[in-house]
RNA sequence: GCCCGUGUGGCGGAAUGGUAGACGCUACAGACUUAAAAUCUGUUGUCCUUUCGGGCGUGGGGGUUCGAGUCCCUCCACGGGCACCA
């Protein structure tokens, strides 16, 4: 052998990464395809936020995308694959405060940090459409659509209660509250009413719900998250006559019930209720003590079930009966009427108020399977004790009982969601401002197309709490557009959920640069709907909700013809490391920790006793985050891509480990020493014309197997990554790899095979790890780059198995296993079963009952 | 409470109903080296056995099947989502 393979030196990452990245943007081999005669394929990872410094989540997320975005362009689609910022938002006016820098300049300030970071783990980005949604005018043509869907009618203003963060001084969408408490600041919300621009999502609630089902690209668990939380449920109003001039309505999904109503019950939030309460001083005092309960889900869950008698009844619709009309803490006031009947024998929130206020349980429904009088029943049975809907199922007892509802003019059939209008009013600067003027003559005012954008002002301060925007000294007065009168603009801007759900329709302008026209309808056409869109489970409901529902919305408006935005969803798992906190509970970097021989961790400092947490989510409150700079630095970007899409399914969690890292920087260096060796033993482009020149007949034995397994290794890797399963494909290449190192004594003799082998593994790790597999593309001497280059493809005449090492069980157990041709005949492979000692002690003094052959797979004798 | 997911060696994880543990990490051994590191090559579920072999093994229990990690029933544990939505 000319050359010792394990006297190669190691791989100069930092060169050949920085060489190669260079290479990359300087000839724009990313920039967009526009061949036309491709299919197209638009790869999207959800945009970042530019806090500051990329996490290593961000690098799992992003070179997922780069995967299948690399796998598409070899596999000779016309790949998207643009990159962007979710600039506008918070924290950067907190930083403002904190540092006294402008949102502005900290925010593009950590963009450039940011880009400098992504850029160094070698994306197949097409930079020229970057943006930032804070640009100008991307927020600019954000205002453009904001008036066309307030002409539309799909946007309102509305006194509402909101959920107000006495911190950050900012309203909350429903969903920014966890707990009772702000997302971001974790103080405890209030109430505070405010007039509020929404956007009409509920008008779409029905096709948001429906087109769930044909979204079977998505995750099922996405899937179902999102059906709960827009929370159809089918069931009617009914009207109750009672004893104040006033009927009594109520929301039910249970009409069915109907003859087991014992009592009503209003919210305290009811109208009848809060009347009652200015007469009534038990009321009032029990609306007050209501009012000032918790506000913490867990608390609420707890909650007893308090309620006071009005002393109002209402009349059965179908008995002569009164039903006493109480108030009760658990009715919400903004679901159906905020008014319930309630029927304790079948509802078990009735039942625990009814047990507890001694009212009457009457039982309308039987159980289906016999004698369970367990109460309350909240199954399908048949119904009872009930006129004419005795006998009937609870589907069809329903159905009856609307029409009759109906039929007697108190009932009207209802759908209700659980669904709300998405309040996007923020008191904030650092967002998208709202184009409207107040004006004290004409109201609310539109601003004409030719007085936009409306730009925020440069000169903030953020001295005072609440809206900096609302006490600049002139921004906000002019004059009105219609009437010229004195006005004041809108101070508020949009949430930033706004920004992020038509963010991937700017993506596909072929004009990037063109700022008059971010929605091009043809380029959208052509790119729209996003293949695969890739990021973070915590946006299940929200990000993708939004943005779903902003697609539909656009679509009313005319700017586009697509209606569902994201074909394909994938959402990886988050990166978990080990946590460690002293006795005291503080919280230590796993780099301080050690663990001693006998099995003890310390800090390596001090000797101090360390606890071992459990592997938690990376953040920095828990000092278990890893720097991708630091690894980037030192085992380079190739190294860091391959280790975070090893081992553990991409959907799953990945346990960060330090050792499995650098497991990954080692297999670099081996592939390294395997292409230089390869290329210092003749292996070279000009071996492999092509695979066909190949004369399989003629090879040594191993080298055929050699070439088998090469075959082999193409179809499981290629299907590995078509189910983005890149833990497979990393280990069916390393397979691959250890095929090659078992036989490079034969390397010389071979060089054909051995060409083509290492030119298409540097195909297939190219996605994954695409420097080292440039810089050995060109040191073989191949045309071009290989990340332009096709996917390899192999030949079922080399996949197909022909001898198998066949497993022969006894009663199930195996006993030993034969090497037969895949076409043996069935007695020759029984005859040569039977001949094995193992199989015979097994058998011995038994009769075979059966013998069962699955070809190609088993022999098993039972006996 | 309801809904969803997961449970396989010391660890991450493979496995169209057909040889459980591919691939990697850890650990151990051999080769190379004056030595170490690096590298290359092995071994590494567990118990019994000198070997040959064999017993037991995919959270627990049951079932279907010639055959179950995989399908069915049931229970348990962990994780996630929703949560008084009538």
């Amino acid at each position: 052998m000319s050359l010792d393979i394990s006297e190669i030196t190691p791989y100069n990452f930092s060169v050949v990464e920085k060489k190669w990245q260079r290479f990359w943007l300087e000839n724009k081999c990313f920039k967009t395809s526009t061949d036309s005669s491709k299919p197209k394929c638009f790869v999207l990872e959800m945009f970042m936020y530019p806090s500051g410094k990329v996490h290593i989540g961000h690098v799992r997320n992003y070179t997922i995308g780069d995967i299948i975005a690399r796998y598409k362009i070899a596999n000779g689609f016309a790949v998207l694959h643009p990159v962007g910022w979710d600039a506008f938002g918070l924290p950067a006016e907190n930083a403002a405060l904190k540092n006294k820098r402008h949102p502005r300049e900290w925010t593009y300030q950590n963009i450039q940090t940011m880009k400098k970071q992504i850029e160094a783990l070698g994306f197949s980005y097409d930079w020229d459409r970057e943006f930032a949604t804070c640009d100008e005018e991307y927020y600019a043509y954000q205002q453009k659509i904001f008036l066309e869907l307030y002409k539309k009618g799909l946007v309102y203003r509305k006194k509402s209660e909101v959920n107000w963060d006495p911190v950050d001084q900012c309203v909350l969408a429903n969903e920014q509250v966890i707990d009772g408490r702000g997302w971001r600041s974790g103080a405890v919300v209030e109430k505070k009413m405010l007039s509020q621009w929404f956007l009409k999502i509920t008008d779409f609630a029905e096709e948001l719900l429906s087109e769930i089902d044909r979204l079977d690209g998505w995750p099922e668990k996405v899937r179902i998250m999102q059906k709960n939380w827009i929370g159809k449920s089918e069931g009617c109003l009914i009207k109750f006559k009672s004893s104040i001039n006033e009927d009594i309505e109520v929301f039910t999904t249970r009409p069915d019930t109907i003859f087991g109503a014992t009592f009503v019950a209003l919210s305290p939030g009811h109208p009848i209720s809060k009347k009652l309460a200015e007469k009534d001083e038990k009321i009032k005092a029990f609306l007050e003590s209501v009012k000032s309960g918790p506000t913490t889900t867990e608390a609420i869950e707890k909650q007893e079930k308090l309620g006071i008698d009005t002393g109002i009844t209402v009349d059965h619709p179908f008995l002569n009966k009164k039903l006493p009309v109480f108030i009760a803490n658990f009715v919400l006031m903004d679901y159906g009427t905020g008014a319930i009947f309630a029927t304790p024998a079948h509802d078990e929130r009735d039942y625990d108020f009814a047990t507890k206020y001694d009212l009457p349980i009457i039982r309308v429904i039987k159980g289906n399977n016999g004698d369970d009088d367990s109460l309350p029943f909240t199954e399908d049975g048949i119904l009872i004790d009930s006129d004419f809907l005795n006998g009937l199922n609870v589907a069809e007892a329903k159905k009856k009982s609307i029409d009759k509802l109906c039929e007697i003019g108190i009932g009207q059939r209802k759908i209700f969601f659980k669904l709300r209008d998405w309040g996007v009013s923020r008191q904030r600067y650092w967002g998208c401002p709202i184009p409207i003027i107040h004006c004290e003559k004409c109201g609310v005012v539109p601003l004409p197309e030719d007085a936009l954008p409306v730009l925020l002002p440069e000169d903030v301060s953020f001295d005072k709490t609440g809206n900096p925007l609302d006490h600049h000294p002139t921004w906000k007065n002019v004059t009105c557009p219609t009437c010229r009168g004195k006005a004041h603009r809108e101070t508020d801007t949009l949430d930033t959920f706004v920004d992020s759900s038509w963010y991937f329709l700017k993506f596909c302008a072929n004009d990037p640069k063109n700022p008059n026209n971010l929605l091009d309808k043809n380029s959208i056409a052509q790119w729209m709907p996003v293949d695969q869109y890739i990021g973070g489970v915590e946006h299940a409901i929200l990000h993708l909700l939004y943005a779903r529902f902003f697609t539909k919305a656009l679509a009313e408006c005319g700017f586009t013809k697509i209606r569902e935005p994201f074909k394909n969803l994938f959402t990886q798992g988050m990166v978990c490391n080990n946590t460690y906190r002293l006795e005291n509970g503080d919280w230590v970097f796993p780099s301080q920790v050690q663990k001693n021989d006998n099995g003890d961790y310390t800090l390596i400092d001090t000797g101090e006793k360390v606890i071992v947490g459990r592997s938690e989510k990376m953040s920095k409150s828990k000092k278990n985050v890893v720097d991708p700079d630091a690894i980037v630095s030192t085992y380079g970007t190739d190294a860091l891509r391959l280790f975070v899409v090893s081992d553990t399914p991409p959907e799953r969690d990945f346990p960060w480990s330090d050792e499995g890292l650098e497991g990954c920087w080692r297999f670099i260096n081996r592939l390294w020493r395997l292409f230089v060796f390869a290329q210092a033993n003749g292996v070279c482009a000009q071996k492999c014309s092509s695979n066909e020149t190949i004369e399989f007949e003629k090879l040594q034995q191993n080298i055929q197997k050699l070439y088998k397994d090469y075959h082999t290794a193409v179809k499981n890797i290629t299907e590995a990554l078509e189910d983005r399963a890149m833990n497979k494909a990393v280990a069916y290449i390393r397979e691959l790899v250890n095929c090659l190192y078992m036989n490079l004594d034969n390397i010389k003799e071979n060089l054909p095979v051995f060409s083509v082998i290492i030119r298409d593994l540097i195909k297939m790790i190219a996605p994954i790890s695409p420097h080292i597999c440039e810089e050995a593309w060109n040191m073989l001497g191949f045309n071009g780059i290989v990340s332009e280059n096709s996917w390899p493809k192999y030949d079922e005449r080399y996949t197909a198995v022909e001898t198998i090492n066949l497993p022969i069980q006894v009663n199930g157990k195996l006993r030993g296993t034969i090497d037969v041709s895949i076409d043996e005949k069935e007695e020759i492979i029984f005859e040569k079963a039977l001949a094995l000692q193992t199989v015979q002690n097994a058998i011995a003094g038994k009769n075979i009952r059966k013998k069962v052959f699955v070809k190609g797979k088993i022999i098993n004798f039972v006996v």
